[in-house]
DNA sequence: TAGTTGACCGGAA
DNA sequence: ATTCCGGCCAACT
């Protein structure tokens, strides 16, 4: 069994790229339907330079936020990917 | 040990 | 449609 941060990495990773997917939909994936909080805490302090956060956005579909604010650089690695905004 | 914080979510006003 | 409130989870102080 891993920790819920290790799971919470796992699931970022096995997004496949072009695609993206909300904090709530990895919450789920990892095991937690409630912990949405919880994964954008572990991405805000603990950020992995290895897994892609950037595929990760709001339930409402806005970006929500990224290392030190840079929504705009977010959303054009999504786009950049083929995914869509 | 207890309290606060954060890149959130959903419902209510 | 926008704004406010409560709730949930993990990490930090």
């Amino acid at each position: 069994m891993k920790s819920f941060t290790e799971t919470v990495r796992m699931v970022v990773q096995n997004i496949p790229k072009g695609s993206t997917m909300t904090y709530k939909d990895v919450a789920i994936k990892a095991g937690r339907p409630l912990a949405a909080r919880a994964v954008a805490n572990i991405m805000a302090k603990n950020f992995d330079g290895t897994v892609p956060c950037h595929r990760v956005i709001k339930s409402d579909g806005s970006l929500g936020g990224y290392n030190r604010g840079g929504e705009v650089i977010k959303r054009k690695l999504l786009m950049s990917e083929g995914a869509i905004i």
